[in-house]
DNA sequence: CGTACGTTTGATCTTTCTCAATAATGGTGG
DNA sequence: CCACCATTATTGAGAAAGATCAAACGTACG
């Protein structure tokens, strides 16, 4: 998908996308040592209660954060998408609080912890880049909150497709006015709290209402003004770089 | 409350939960330029939108991250007790994607946004223990995110006073096996995803199977561990320094 | 071509919300 | 100190969103 060839540079162009780094910061990040490995849907990349040794960063394919509750229900806590680093946490946290597992067939690449909390540690613009990659996260993980506690079931699902393709849009990874949701309708229930079931009724009604049409696992943005007012969303909490509230999905 | 008169000692104390500092680094905490407010319930510290130019420090009293929906409704998003820095996000996002406002007649430490950004960047240990708190917060965002999403209103109450009561705990500012909730059934019901009137019925309930004692706002843990097993609580996701999952609120 | 997994649909049941009214409580001015 | 007012807490009855249970239908893949 992207042109350039270096593993790394994925997760480059993620940093870069707020602070503007110097070459010398770049290269740094590029010559980063790594080991790359593809795995398949399910597999741990963060198992909780780990202590990683590494730093894992999609390269292609899409992964999740996900945490068990103790009667066994799980909830999905984001979705990770190509050039996320998939564990930044652990990089200064010990103890890992959550799981994230593949979410489709893909490839990570791996980066020693130490190395990649030398270099944050060693390069304030970096440290930066790191530091504001971490706030949205936290922005993200606010509105994902705002999501499951005080909105409905069809606004859930609304929101959680609107964010999706924005975040997909941000990274030019989304096709024309629609994307493919990696994810079965269970899995949409555990990322917004709701049951398979009902997800499924949902999603049948947003494509009553001709917000969206639905080929397999195809969403393809039939009204797009109105899916967002559906969800009640803004993109504002993403701090995506563009700025303003205007741009959809490409038309 | 604190024996140590400094106003940002509540500050550098959090911050050196985890992370030892040096003498250097500590003075320049100590040191940063600094403007002291009371303000009263209510009171705005940062409003959604609003691009800051200072971040808040709370000396004593309780806070609160709050968000509305498009249709009225409010989530609360974390409760700021004194030490915390209460909006570190915007020292280095521009817009604010959420509100901060007080719960409790208080104190704060105003710091400009410039100072505490250069002392990030200048100090690699400050700036590690800056990131570390982020992702700490991160990590209990997380919980939250589970807490709405996947437990019942019972397990979704009793996690929060668990929550709460250790968080205190750790600062030092808990009584003896109970503390007094800085917030009406109201405010609960908006960080649980509840409404207040259920949140007065499960309050009831809790009480009534001997899991704690109400005497006005002030909560008393009759029974700590059952509470801890009716919210699915443990202590982990707090990554608190004294590791362990041990310690309850002083007995 | 059959098995496993995911989707769709229907019927019923529970939790939680909504609406409404009443009782405490704390703060305020006289 | 007391009467009054505005919040906050409590309680009840009915409604609704979403869960649960169960079954049938598709589709991909070995």
């Amino acid at each position: 998908m992207t042109s350039d060839k270096h593993p790394l540079s994925g997760f480059l162009h993620d940093l870069t996308a707020h602070e503007r780094l110097s070459d010398a910061d770049r290269d740094a990040i590029l010559g980063l040592p790594h080991r790359v490995r593809k795995l398949d849907p399910g597999a741990y990349l963060v198992r909780e209660g780990s202590l990683p040794s590494q730093c894992s960063v999609l390269i292609d394919g899409y992964a999740y954060r996900q945490k068990m509750t103790g009667n066994g229900s799980r909830q999905i806590l984001a979705v990770c998408i190509p050039g996320d680093a998939v564990d930044l946490q652990n990089i200064f946290l010990d103890i890992s609080d959550h799981s994230v597992q593949m979410l489709t067939r893909g490839t990570v690449a791996d980066i020693p912890r130490d190395a990649l909390q030398q270099l944050v540690l060693s390069r304030p613009q970096i440290g930066r880049a790191v530091i504001e990659s971490t706030l949205i996260e936290a922005s993200i993980l606010r509105e994902w909150v705002v999501n499951v506690g005080r909105r409905d079931a069809r606004e859930r699902i609304a929101h959680v497709l609107c964010e999706f393709a924005v975040r997909l849009e941000s990274r030019g990874l989304i096709s024309y006015n629609g994307f493919e949701l990696p994810m079965t309708q269970e899995q949409l229930a555990d990322t917004t709290g709701l049951t398979a079931v009902h997800v499924n009724r949902v999603l049948k009604g947003l494509e009553a209402d001709g917000l969206i049409i639905r080929r397999r696992r195809h969403i393809h943005f039939q009204d797009w003004r109105a899916l967002q007012d559906a969800g009640d969303f803004s993109r504002a909490y993403l701090h995506l770089p563009g700025g303003g509230d205007a741009a959809a999905p490409a038309h």
